[in-house]
Formats: C-alpha cells, sequence, structure tokens
DNA sequence: TTTCAAACTTGATTTATATCAAGTTTCTAG
DNA sequence: CTAGAAACTTGATATAAATCAAGTTTGAAA
C-alpha cells in the first residue's frame, strides 16, 4: 500500500455513486482534508479480519474480494466489490472489529475515511443516514438470499450462477463476452464454496457444453440463456 | 390474526429492548397512537416473501421464523426472531418487497408500526438511526457468517451447532438443559440445510453418543461441550 | 532463458448425503 | 374414542462431490 494523488471527492461522486461521496457539501469538505487515498497492488491485504475497524474505504477504482476465514482454514469470499463501493462500513456503524478481510483483486485505488469523522458525518447528515441503512438492507438481502442458494442448490448450479453473478457485479470486458475479472480457479472455489477440482471440472463441463471458452483465467460466456438455465434447474 | 390488548411502549421497552420502543418520548406517543397489536396463532403467517412491506413488527412476545423459498420448493430459514426483535425493517429501510416470510412458531404478540411512521420517526430521530444501522450490521454479520459455515461445514457439523444456536437465541426451559423451542425436524432441516431424515439420523447419532437427549419435540441437551466439539471440529 | 514453485488439470477412489421406500408413531378432526 | 393424515424413523441404494494422487502448464524470480 503505497501514498497515491489526492482524488477530491467531487469529481469521485461524479463517476461513482459512493453512498459517501453523495453527503452535503460543508461535509464534503470535511472528507476531502482528512480522507487518505491510497493504491493497493494486486493480492494487497487492505484490512484483516479479527482486526480493529479505524474506519472505512471507498473504492476509487479496481476490485476487492471480502473474505471469511472458515473454521477449517479454507477461506470464503462473502463480498465482491467493485468502483464506488465502500468496504468496512459494517464494522465502523456497529464498533465491532472486522468481520472479514479485504483483499484487491487487482491494483486498485481507494480512499479511507477515519471512523470518527464517518459517524460524526453520519449522525449529522440524515440523509447519509439512510443511504447507509439501504447500503446495508440490500447487502443483507444479498447474504440472505446466498444463504438459500448454497444451503439448496448442487455445485453445478452455484458454479453457473457464480459466473453470472460476476458478469453482473464486474460486467464484461470490450468483447461483450468475457468475465470483466480474472479470478484463480481457487479463488472461484471460495466464492462456490467447493473445492477447486470440482470448480475446475464443471467449468471444462460448460466448455464442452458450449456454454463458456477458457483461455486461462479468462472465461468468455458463450451462451449466457443457457448458463442461466444451469443455474436455476427448477425454476 | 386477530386483535390484542394494546401493549403500551413504555411497558414493551421495560421489558425488552426493542429499538423502536427505545425512542424518545414524544416519538413515543406518536408510536402508540398508531401502532396496532395483534396476536398470531402458531403456524400463522405474518408477512409473505415477495408481497409488498407496509411497515415492520415488534415482537411483543413469542417466536418467529423467517424463511426463504428456495428455487426448488424448499424453504431456507435465514433468521429466528424472539421477544424484543423486530422485523421486516429491512424492507421498509430499502424500500423493496419482504424478502422472506415471517411465520410464528408458537402463539406470538406483534406490533405492527405502518411504514411511512417509522420512516418519518427515523428521520427524525438520529439515535434511532444509529440503532437501526446497528441492528442491520449485526444482521449482516451473522448472515455473512452462516454463509461460511454452510459452504465449509458438514451437516453433522451444521446440525450441532443448529442446537447450539437455538440455545443461544431462546435459552434453555426451567430445567436448564432443554431447547426453549418447539421445531419439527423438517423446520431443523431448514436451518441446517439438508434432508429431513439426514436431521433425524444425525439427532439419533448425537442420542447415542449421549450429547442430547430426545423426546417428541423436546430436545435436551445433555453434553453442550462435546456438542461445540462436534460443531467445530477443526478449531 | 532456465528453473522452480505455484496453479491447474485429470483420473481413480472414497465418502457424505440425498433420495427412495416402507414402516411406525403422533396428532388432529370428527 | 377412532380414523386418517401428517410427521417421524429406519434401512437400502444412488449419486454428488471430496479427497487423493499424479501429471501438466504457467508464471515469476534468478
Amino acid at each position: 500500500m503505497s501514498d497515491f494523488e489526492h482524488v477530491d471527492c467531487k469529481h469521485c461522486s461524479n463517476r461513482f455513486k459512493s453512498v459517501i461521496c453523495k453527503t452535503s457539501s460543508d461535509h464534503s469538505k470535511e472528507l476531502e482534508l482528512e480522507k487518505i487515498c491510497s493504491q493497493f497492488k494486486k493480492g494487497e491485504t487492505i484490512f484483516k479480519e479479527g482486526h480493529q475497524a479505524f474506519g472505512l474505504y471507498c473504492i476509487n477504482a479496481g476490485k476487492i474480494k471480502l473474505t471469511k476465514n472458515g473454521d477449517m482454514g479454507r477461506d470464503q469470499i462473502v463480498r465482491m466489490a467493485a468502483s464506488g463501493d465502500v468496504l468496512g462500513y459494517r464494522s465502523v456503524l456497529s464498533g465491532e472489529r472486522y468481520s472479514a478481510s479485504a483483499v484487491a483483486l487487482e491494483d486498485s485505488n481507494l480512499c479511507f475515511v477515519p471512523k470518527e469523522l464517518f459517524l460524526s458525518i453520519v449522525r449529522k447528515d440524515g440523509e447519509l443516514s439512510m443511504d447507509m441503512m439501504r447500503l446495508l438492507s440490500e447487502d443483507l438481502r444479498r447474504a440472505e438470499s446466498t444463504i438459500t442458494q448454497i444451503a439448496q442448490k448442487s455445485v453445478r448450479e452455484r458454479t453457473a450462477e457464480a459466473l453470472l453473478f460476476l458478469k453482473e457485479t464486474y460486467g464484461l470486458a470490450e468483447d461483450g463476452e468475457t468475465l470483466n475479472v480474472s479470478l484463480s480457479r481457487e479463488e472461484l472455489s471460495n466464492i462456490v464454496g467447493t473445492a477447486t477440482e470440482t470448480v475446475v471440472r464443471f467449468l471444462k463441463e460448460f466448455k464442452d457444453n458450449g456454454l463458456v471458452k477458457l483461455e486461462g483465467k479468462k472465461i468468455l460466456l458463450a451462451n449466457v440463456p443457457e448458463l442461466t438455465r444451469y443455474a436455476n434447474m427448477y425454476d
């Protein structure tokens, strides 16, 4: 992690719709003064599960995974974040330690906002409060939906679903077909919640059935409708 | 569902610590006037997944399960709620439809607070806002922890864990050993995310190993430390 | 550029759990 | 109190996915 050129919030809030950046202009000024922009290289850890939460991070550019340690040492990816998303607000709001680790999936640029500053702004800015509640609500809805998926769907279905989820979250590359994120097979297995070999096998099956094309870590979605059928076999 | 004697918030907030009940006295008065207390019989549905959220519910007395429909028709229990808990705030805050159904596990007594009233109080009461954020944060943390558990633990571990979770959530009966909640084997399987027969088998195994005693739907935890070991075999 | 380690792939085998089938018990409505 | 349905239990079998083992490819550092 190294310091990076300061990105002003106005610029940021125009490009992205980060809740934090939208706060009214007087609070914005405070933010401008106190926030710290840093650059994280691919693979670098932004914060670690179990550590004290000193503040939150706004993603200015880049892609971040949030992982939790399972009891047997294996990681589980519980969220994937992109530009405009905010990390760590859950812990800051509840006053707890970070409940997951944040790791950069590619070189990323984040703004750090200290806990006290953020809390004081939230207390003053009712609209920001509402935004934060909406954000938490949406995260909670998605998490509970994931519980249902993982508990009830087969690994094949979840693998197909993970690919579609990555498409929703990070979009596609310029060709309009390739997933716009590069993950190892192990990371993919940590999203699906399965063994690495199993992910490899299902990707191969999908490839053999013309649903995807594989080229190293690049995954090209060749047949999204059919992939959707694979993901929801009982709809 | 039938009308029930009106329970005043002050009384309620003394016994339980529902966020809603704690709001400052001027807002309390509004609440008193508009809220509607109702009684739900065991098995009755309080609200249904996918329906519009007209407000939220405070549990005055009773136990409620929150379930989501999986894509193949099977239910998944995503949360268990008790006296003092609030239901439906997620949907009200995010303006979405209910994302889960709420069903009474025993005869229960709830207060309904209309959406508009709640939102207007939240907007005015900064402390309530903070409380709601803490509540959502805690729910989110627990949900993400459940994702990790379900994705990585065996059904045996999750079954043991479910029993411990029920002990935490609803406590024990007067004997200090029996779970203070009565669930069908199917409901238990909907918490664990497995087949009903599998839950039956593991309960029997636990019984044979002296971890629990079974008497119909009563489950007596005979050896909590060992049950904990079963739940976290790789700690 | 070579070398070594890490990541990936594939096959064989084992294991956990789902599913199916057939009772048995418990609860509920009449 | 009885009949029937629903819930529960148990066993047998099938199957999905994990694990183990052995390559192969890829990528990074020297």
